[in-house]
DNA sequence: TATGAATGAGGTTTCATTCAT
DNA sequence: TATGAATGAAACCTCATTCAT
């Protein structure tokens, strides 16, 4: 066997465990039995429980600023670039569906996750949105009157909501691109009419 | 002690315990301790630790529900309903620190909470969003190409995620009025700059 | 209220109970509820739970012990008095089968109920048996070689299984009559045939 | 340490504390304790402590018949037959005594178990009484009259009775054999006299 | 006497983790 | 490396009993 192959072999059978069950009502035993593993080979692997919680977190998160970056960089409008990454986050929720509901709820479960563990993969992803505000900003296309500490999580945060309920209902009403578009034009246009936008 | 006393004790130890420690790492015992009462008392006034839980989401939500529908009554202009939302949410959520931390996770906590217990009172939350969004859509000031149910989400997910940063973050760089009004800025008006606004 | 209205009221309620539940399985506050009291007010009556078991047994014990005995006074004939037992016994416990059943499971319920509490009241009734068989003796009619302490626990065990097979069917394929000629004929005659008998 | 070792040593050690302090009274960790084992341990066996006990039942309820059974193989005379089970009962419940006294106490204890768990071993075992008694009558050893179904329960009942005596009792005043002689005497010849006999 | 809310000791059971093989 | 039987700490919850009213 590969080395690293049995380590993977237990992160993902814990993601589907996780993802099911949440990490409290996850045992396991329950994990090492979908991974095809004995209970004490998981420690060979990992200190803890907990410990293949983290690792999920930090390794695919990676994964996905990797991702997002690097399909970001081959676009320069700054409201293109928003409009994929909207795209990008909803696509990835959908593809993992298991991880985007391990990653949701264990990034609120524990204070203890947020508050110790003080995410820094999590504060990298949610950068990429404030810097493509700032470029925007620079280039002239966003207003700079725009905080884009705030922007970031508010635009992070409705994609967020919408990827929960996405996971939680089976079926959805739209699709990935129609929310996709929806959601950033919110952020780049508002909702105003021209007729109340001159008004105000 | 008055009727009903004891019981309010235990919401509100309870309220401090769970986001203390999160629903799961929280021991009844300590809750007891928290409340000023017997351990076998809780079980006088609950079914379970998780009925506890239950009936915080249930109460509270119900109380801020209230508020926020009889606050926005008094508005007729949907902008300034949303605005008002948007302040009147990030409020609540800094009066009420603990309980806005137990909400938040525990309405992710568990997919057997979002799932099994179909969130009745949540979604009427978040229908004043949607009913702004219709009121404005009406009366002509917002766009009618804005599907409420997908705004709703988004702009709720963008002022909770807000929270959760004020929530982890002991002190905050923006006031709650300054955070409002941008988040509300961010969906009524966009952030393009009006040249980029024309040239798209 | 009548003096000892409460108390009896209590007793007869935890008889109902106790049959239906067994003894651990009984709960205070139940017998309380059944009894129509607080559950405070069975300790003014009763030390505690094992108390009112005790007292069942020996207030009704003592009542059935009189009650036999009156009824066998009147008659002579040791081997009538034998089968008038037997039916006495079995038409007891059919008039009385919570009571019965509370007594039968609880005869053997506790090694503590019988080493500790060495069972003057059980013993008495017994001892009736071995009485009857005495005088039987004395009388000529019961040979001389059978054993009173060995004859009466065989005499009461053979009826007091009879009669948790009552207890527990519901429907009798025989009548106490029937039940009780046969048993009391078993030791009475045995069940050798005239041949058999004549040849051994 | 062999397969299924430490199960045994669990049921071993369960017998001896049921039989010292009933099953209610017993704890778990006493168990553990006795077997030499952790507490959890035991639950790697037995799904509750009610397993335990249902299991200890079928388990030697079994053991029990199958000796009885090919013991009494040997033996054509339904007389000797009825003699011999008498000694083995008697016997049986001398060479294991904490076991008998579980076996009497929890075949009583609760209702629960003689009407949830439909005794078919017990039944077995008695059975086996009724199967004698039917042979007896083929043969024209046992009068024609006689109900098996009551005679099963009056034969057992009486031995029964008199373990339950001797369980209690640290000394015997009669030998086993003595014991089983009578007993089987009175229900084979019954009680009376030869004059008795005659003139009744 | 009567109440019933409150107590708190304690038991069963679970499950993350260890360790001998 | 891998196993999985064994561990044992610890938590939820029950319920007999108390006591202020």
């Amino acid at each position: 066997m590969r080395q690293g192959d049995k380590r993977q072999k237990i992160l993902q059978a814990a993601i589907k465990v996780f993802a099911r069950k949440g990490f409290f009502n996850s045992r396991i035993s329950e994990i090492a039995k979908e991974a095809g593993v004995a209970d004490g080979t998981i420690y060979l692997y990992f200190n803890n429980k907990y410990d293949i919680l983290i690792t999920i977190f930090e390794k695919e998160m990676g994964a996905i600023i990797q991702k997002v970056k690097s399909e970001l960089a081959g676009i320069d409008d700054p409201r293109k670039k928003l409009e994929r990454f909207a795209y990008l986050h909803l696509s990835l929720v959908e593809e993992n569906r298991d991880l985007a509901e391990v990653i949701q709820v264990e990034l609120r479960q524990s204070t203890k996750f947020m508050k110790e563990y003080r995410n820094k993969k999590f504060a990298e992803y949610v950068n990429i949105i404030s810097g493509i505000v700032r470029g925007g900003q620079a280039s002239g296309v966003f207003r700079q009157d725009v905080m884009p500490g705030i922007f970031k999580r508010a635009f992070f945060g409705a994609l967020d909501e919408m990827s929960r309920f996405w996971i939680l209902s089976p079926r959805k009403k739209y699709s990935i691109a129609t929310a996709a578009r929806q959601i950033s034009s919110f952020f780049l246009e508002g909702i105003l009419t021209d007729e109340a936008r001159q008004s105000s």
